[in-house]
Formats: C-alpha cells, structure tokens, sequence
DNA sequence: CCAATAATGTTCAATGTTGAACAATAAAGT
DNA sequence: ACTTTATTGTTCAACATTGAACATTATTGG
C-alpha cells in the first residue's frame, strides 16, 4: 500500500519535535490551571511579562512580541486597563501610537505571575541537567531564526 | 524596590523554557500556512494523524490524546465527517461510544499533510545534530511524564 | 504644498475553544 | 433485580482569536 511512503514517526527529528510540541502544550495547560489563581490566562501573563520589560512599548510592537495580530491586543488591552492592571497612554509625538504601562496593581499581579510561572518550570526541569537545557536553549534560538526568516518569506502579516 | 525578587529572566531554565515555547508557537504559526494548502489547519492534523495510527479510536481517547475537551471532539469531528475525511460509526458492543476511522480522501489529505509537517521539520532541524534532537527527545518525554502526573493531581477534567 | 503610500489602532463577522449542564448507556454496589 | 455511580457523547453560552475592512495620522515623492 503506502510501503513506499516512508512513515513520519520514523524520522527521528520529526519524533523529536513531536515530543517538544507535546512538553509545550501540557506545560501550557498546567500553567493555565495554576494561573487561575490570579485570575490570568497565559496570553495575559505574556502581555504583562512584555510590558515588565519594555516599559512604554507600542501595542503593535507588543503584538510583534507575541505573534499575535493587531487585533488581538485590540481586543485584550482594553479589558486588562477595565480590570486596572494596564494603562494606555497616547504618544504625544506620533498621535496613532498608544503606549502601554503596568499599573502599580498589575506589576503586582505580573511579578506573582511570573514567580508562579518560575516554580512550574524549575519545578518540572530541574531533572534536566542545567548542560542540557543550555544546549537546548541554543537549539531553540537557532530555530527561531530559521522560522521567523520563513515566516518574513511568505506573509509578513504576524497573525 | 523589588531587589529582593530575581526576575525570572536570571534563571537559565526559565529563559531556555521561554525559548522552546517560542519556537513552537513559530513552528505551529508555519505550520498553519503551510497546511492552508490543503485547507486544513493543525487540530485537523493532529486529528488524522491520530486516526492513521490509531483506527476505530473512540471520541474520548482521541480528546485524551490530543489534550483537548471532549466538546472539542463533538464539535469538530461532525464538520470533518461533512468534509468527507472521517466517518464515525457507533460501536455495537457499547452504544455510548463512536468509533472514529479516515476514509479514503481523509487518508490522501493525512498522508499530504504528514509529508507537509515532515518536510518543514526536516527543513528547519536539518542543521541540529542529530544526537542534540534525541537528547531533546528524551527531556521532553521525561517533562512530559511529569507534567501528566501533575496534571491527574488536580483537575481529571482535561481541558 | 499635495497626492500617494505606509503605519497604527479599531471594528466586525467568522471561527475555534472551553467548561458546565445534559441525555443515553454501561458498570458497580446493594 | 434495581438503585447508584461512572462513562460517552452532545449542546450551549461565554470567551478568544483571526483576518479583512476601515479611520486616523505620518511619511514619502513629486
């Protein structure tokens, strides 16, 4: 029958990846859970993660970030400033930009995110020898290149 | 200020971790754009796959297996079986469960889109040694073992 | 200066996903 | 046998995400 096409799960990068995707989506779904506690779902912690570190970044910047459209943080923004925990704040030099802060409250709940998000992953990879998840770090940044060099390829729209 | 806290970008798990995610969330956003050539998109992958390997699985295992709702599965299936990939008959022994087979056009279009998702890995792993993708591999599986078990500690409900 | 082009954010309809409540069937406990 | 509990699949409302069309503002080219 189908002899002559050689099986997916034979090639040992593609079982590989396989694994990696899977390890993806349950730590996903185990941070959704722990999450819950705050009130958050992933995508909000990423948004609050990004605004930590770049104070007064565009939405489309933070969209970029995230891989996400522009609709997206249309949507989602406006919801976490009604909860308190951004704020938008118009440039004054390019009118069509705004730009995003964390509120005292929702630097709060992001630095409780992440030591959250920090537990769950020391937790689940400190089995890993510290070598190990170096070396995978580079793989993953190597990947990274090579995919957002394809994805720039075809459509430059993110998402 | 928050001296006291180490931000999480300081632990070198934290950031190998953010990296992986990273990479999967560009691999699944390729993916997606590869595979609109057979008007498909990944969940539709993960289905055929599943029912390539696994014939006359039920409903429930297959929502097992893919981490998702069994809602998921009663909302989707019906929309493939419309498009003429999947037929679902109903087991004789136990009339509760659906078994779930690819018919002819539906193992054509899996057997396309493996070959899609294997050529994009392949393209995109091709330059990690092969012994780095298998140690990989072997991490990921041991995360995911403990992932599952934490995950049956407390919801059973699996999304 | 003005027209054309690009960039930023918004809106909206379509689609996907979830979790809870439900109906039907099976299994277990009595 | 029969009542209770568990399992399987469905439905539904809530929410999330996407991509396209749009309005506003900047930038560029003449």
């Amino acid at each position: 029958m189908n002899k002559n096409q050689a099986l997916p799960w034979d090639h040992p990068r593609f079982r590989s990846w396989v694994a990696v995707a899977r390890a993806c989506q349950l730590m996903q779904t185990v941070l959704t859970r722990e999450l819950a506690a705050l009130d958050i779902k992933p995508p909000h912690l990423d948004i609050l993660v990004n605004l930590y570190r770049f104070e007064g970044i565009s939405q489309q910047e933070l969209a970029r970030k995230l891989l996400v459209g522009r609709s997206n943080m249309s949507m989602t923004l406006p919801q976490m400033e009604k909860r308190g925990l951004v704020e938008r704040i118009g440039d004054k030099k390019d009118k069509r930009v705004l730009r995003l802060h964390l509120t005292e409250r929702g630097r709060t709940i992001a630095e409780e995110a992440m030591a959250i998000q920090t537990r769950l992953i020391e937790r689940t990879l400190s089995n890993e020898p510290l070598e190990q998840c170096m070396a995978m770090a580079e793989s993953m940044e190597r990947l990274i290149v090579t995919l957002q060099a394809e994805m720039r390829e075809d459509g430059p729209e993110p998402a």
